[in-house]
DNA sequence: ATAACGTCTTGATCAGGATCAACAAACACT
DNA sequence: AGTGTTTGTTGATCCTGATCAAGACGTTAT
C-alpha cells in the first residue's frame, strides 16, 4: 500500500480501485496497478446540493465528471431562457464529453440533488491514457458509447410518439437503477415533469397525462416522484408503438 | 521519400499528406512524418456507386471511414423496413465512430452518389494513436466533435419546429461546402426528400411544402436537387425563430 | 416511343400534442 | 400555522405537421 493517500475527516473519499461502480465507470477493464495511477489524478470534492453547477455553457473545459451518488442533468440553455435537456447523469455515468474538441462547454450541467462527483482532469487523463493502452481504449469506448447513446435519442425524437418517448425514459432509468443493483421496478425520479419533457420533447403537460394514462392502463404506479414499474414487458411493447394495436384490440 | 508507396493505375490514389481534405480530417494538426505513418495504415479502395453500402447495421466493426468525394448517409433501420437517418457524411467527414464501444456496427451506412473513401483500420489507428499523442488528441477531439453534432441535433428535434429544422439543415450543408471551398450559396442534395425528412423528423411532403414556402420567401431557389440559397442572413433568422414574427409583422 | 416505376409536389383532411387556463398539491419561508 | 411559490394535474381549444390521395415530373428499361 502507498502511503501517500491521507484518510482525513475532510477526505473520507474510496478510491477508484474500492469504487462500488469501477466496473461501470472509467476503471472498467483496467488492471490493479493501472487504476491506482488513475486514482493519484483523480479529485473527490465535496458534496454539491441541488442547483449547482459542476459547469455552465461557455465555461473552458478542463476535467471530465462522474457522477459518484446523485444525479445531474445537462442542457443547452438558449438565449430566451429555454433549455433543451440533453441528459440526465447517474451514478458511474461520464460528464463533459463533448467539451473536448473546442476545449469549451456548450451545455451547462446542474445537479438534480445532493450529488456527489469525482474530477478527473482531462488534460492529465490524456497524458496517462497515453501510456496505458488500456486506458486509452476505454477512453475510446466510452467516447464512442455516448455517440451510441445520443443515436438512440435521434432515433427516439425522430419516430416515436409521445407515449413510445415516456415508456422508452422510463426502461432506460430502469436499466441504469439496475446495474447499480438498484431496483428496476421502484424508484424515485430526480427531475421534474418538466426536465422529463424537455429531455423528450414534449410539453409538460404530455408527460404529465401520460403518467395518469400509464397508471390507468396499469402499466405503473405513479406518486410524485415515486414510480413503481408494473409491468416491463407490457412498457417494452408500448415503446415499440405496439400497445396502440393492443388498445384497439381490446376497444373492441 | 520512402520507395514504399507504388503507383500504379489501380492505386493513383493520393496520400494524406497531397490530399486537399487533410486540413478537415484525421491528420489534422499532425506533424508531417506522422501522417506519413497515418498514411502507411489507410486503405483506398475504388469508388463505390449509389446504393453501395460501407458496411450495415450488425456488421462487425473493423474500420473507420472518411469520405473523399461523394457523400454517405448513416441510417439506423427498423424492422418494419423503415428507418431512421441519423447523419450524411460529406468529404472530410468520418463515419462508424458509434461503433468503437461494442465492435459492432449499430447503424449502416449507404453511399448517395458516385463515392470515394478512406478506410482505416480502427486496430491499428488504436496502435499507432497510442505512439502519437497528438493523434490520440485528435482522435479524442473527433469523436467529441460527434457528441457535439448529435447534441445539437437533439435540440433540432426537440425545440425547433419544421421551418427551423429546415434552415438548420441548409445552413450546415452550406457551412461544410464553405470549408471545403465549394459555394455556400449553390449546391446540389444528393439526397432525397424522404432522406432530408427522415434525418430532421419530418414528413417528405412537409420537406417539399417547405421548400416550396421558402422559395416563395425569396430565400431560396430550388430545382429539384440543385439549390441556390438567396439570404443566408434571413435563413439563419428562421433558424432562430425569427422568422415567423417578420412573417406577422409584414402580414399585418 | 412507351411503359413502368420512383420521386416530388400539391391539395384536403385529420389528429397528436402544444398551448392556454384554472386549480390542486407540495414545499419553502417567515 | 399561514403565505407565497413552485410543481403537477386536468380540461378545453387550437394548430402544426402527419396522413391520405391524386397527379406531375423524371428516369430507366424495353
Amino acid at each position: 500500500m502507498s502511503g501517500r493517500k491521507v484518510i482525513s475527516f475532510e477526505n473520507i473519499k474510496v478510491a477508484c480501485k474500492g469504487c462500488s461502480l469501477a466496473t461501470l465507470c472509467l476503471p472498467m477493464g483496467l488492471a490493479t496497478d493501472d487504476v491506482e495511477k488513475l486514482d493519484q489524478i483523480v479529485k473527490r470534492n465535496r458534496p454539491l446540493h441541488r442547483g449547482d453547477h459542476l459547469f455552465r455553457d461557455g465555461d473552458k473545459f478542463h476535467s471530465l465528471y462522474v457522477v459518484k451518488t446523485g444525479s445531474v442533468k445537462t442542457y443547452a440553455p438558449s438565449e430566451d431562457g429555454g433549455e433543451q435537456v440533453l441528459g440526465f447523469h447517474l451514478p458511474g455515468e461520464l460528464i463533459g464529453l463533448d467539451a473536448i474538441e473546442s476545449a469549451t462547454h456548450h451545455c451547462s450541467a446542474k445537479v438534480l440533488e445532493t450529488t456527489a462527483v469525482c474530477e478527473i482532469p482531462f488534460s492529465q487523463l490524456e497524458t496517462l491514457s497515453n501510456s496505458i493502452p488500456s486506458l486509452q481504449h476505454q477512453m475510446y469506448r466510452l467516447l464512442s458509447r455516448e455517440i451510441g447513446h445520443d443515436e438512440d435519442m435521434l432515433t427516439l425524437l425522430g419516430k416515436k410518439n409521445a407515449e413510445e418517448r415516456l415508456a422508452a425514459f422510463l426502461l432506460s432509468l430502469s436499466e441504469r437503477f439496475k446495474r447499480r443493483n438498484l431496483s428496476a421496478t421502484d424508484f424515485y425520479l430526480s427531475m421534474s415533469r418538466h426536465e422529463i419533457g424537455s429531455y423528450l420533447g414534449l410539453a409538460v403537460e404530455t408527460v404529465s397525462r401520460l403518467f395518469t394514462r400509464f397508471q390507468d392502463e396499469e402499466l405503473l404506479r405513479v406518486e410524485r416522484k415515486h414510480i413503481e414499474l408494473l409491468d416491463l414487458k407490457r412498457l417494452e411493447n408500448v415503446v415499440q408503438g405496439e400497445e396502440r394495436s393492443n388498445r384497439k384490440r381490446q376497444a373492441t
